[in-house]
DNA sequence: ATGTCGCATTCCATGCGA
């Protein structure tokens, strides 16, 4: 089965792109990031049309999270645990039933913490502690399990074209790769480093100051794994060429294949 | 240091978030 995330920046400029990629790519599931918009304005007819379930979890204006999938996701749960005042949507999360066997998969969006010296930081931070206490309770299930979205951390240098320019960044800081590697910590895998040590891998490419043309990227975009999961690990894929369309995505989709 | 985009509003210009 296919397993795919992809930060669309706003499904209602990015309707095109996605029809196109779910065409070309055929998901099994596809977790969708800063969809920017409240559930009512979600492209769900056209996507349904098309062939996929959709769960939303959205917000007006900002973030926002969905799960498209073949077949209907089940047991589903709406925003991270652990902080009843915290209103962003950033994560949704349910089982995908297969026919070999069932997966819990979540959409996460996580925060961009910057600038860290603000409170989007702490937030940032905060909300890390908080999904790691809800993986390690989702962990204790012993059941495949896939963790796939913009985490808006760079986890090494090799996964920077220029890792001196964010020394300084919320994305880069060592608190935010400490609290990424704590997650790991748990026993999750990274599904890509799982399959490559290559750099030059990114998933991310801004929009100012020509990062695209120059290959100015980073990678952010990532699918954590449990072990019964990466157990099942066959391969990983980033859909580079997505950046290259027309408006596109500042990111483009990285897509696992499970046995 | 940003050569950009998308959203929303105070709405054809500006602020915010990324």
């Amino acid at each position: 089965m296919r397993i795919a995330t992809w930060n669309v920046n706003s499904v209602r400029q990015r309707l095109g792109h996605l029809l196109d990629f779910l065409k070309e790519a055929q998901p099994d599931a596809l977790c969708l990031q800063e969809i920017k918009c409240v559930d009512a304005d979600f492209p769900r007819a056209e996507i349904e049309e098309a062939g996929w379930q959709v769960e939303t979890h959205g917000q007006k204006t900002f973030n926002g999270v969905a799960i498209l999938s073949r077949s209907k996701l089940e047991d589903v749960r709406r925003g991270l645990p652990g902080d009843e005042a915290d209103e962003q949507a950033r994560y949704l999360e349910g089982v995908l039933p297969m026919g070999s066997g069932v997966v819990r998969l979540a959409t996460i969006y996580l925060p961009n913490g910057n600038p860290p010296n603000t409170e989007k930081y702490p937030y940032k931070l905060d909300w890390m502690r908080r999904l790691t206490n809800h993986a390690r309770m989702l962990l204790e299930q012993e059941e495949a399990l896939v963790f796939a979205g913009d985490y808006n951390v760079i986890p090494e240098p090799r996964d920077a074209r220029e890792p001196a320019a964010w020394v300084n960044d919320a994305l880069f800081l060592p608190p935010t790769r400490a609290a990424f590697r704590g997650l790991l910590n748990l026993g999750l895998t990274e599904a890509l480093r799982a399959t490559t040590d290559a750099p030059g891998l990114y998933t991310f490419w801004d929009y100012q100051a020509g990062a695209w043309q120059r290959n100015n990227g980073i990678r952010i975009d990532h699918l954590l794994l449990s072990p019964q999961a990466a157990d099942r690990l066959a391969s990983v894929s980033i859909a580079k060429h997505v950046r290259g369309w027309e408006k596109p995505s500042d990111h483009v989709p990285v897509m696992l294949e499970l046995n």
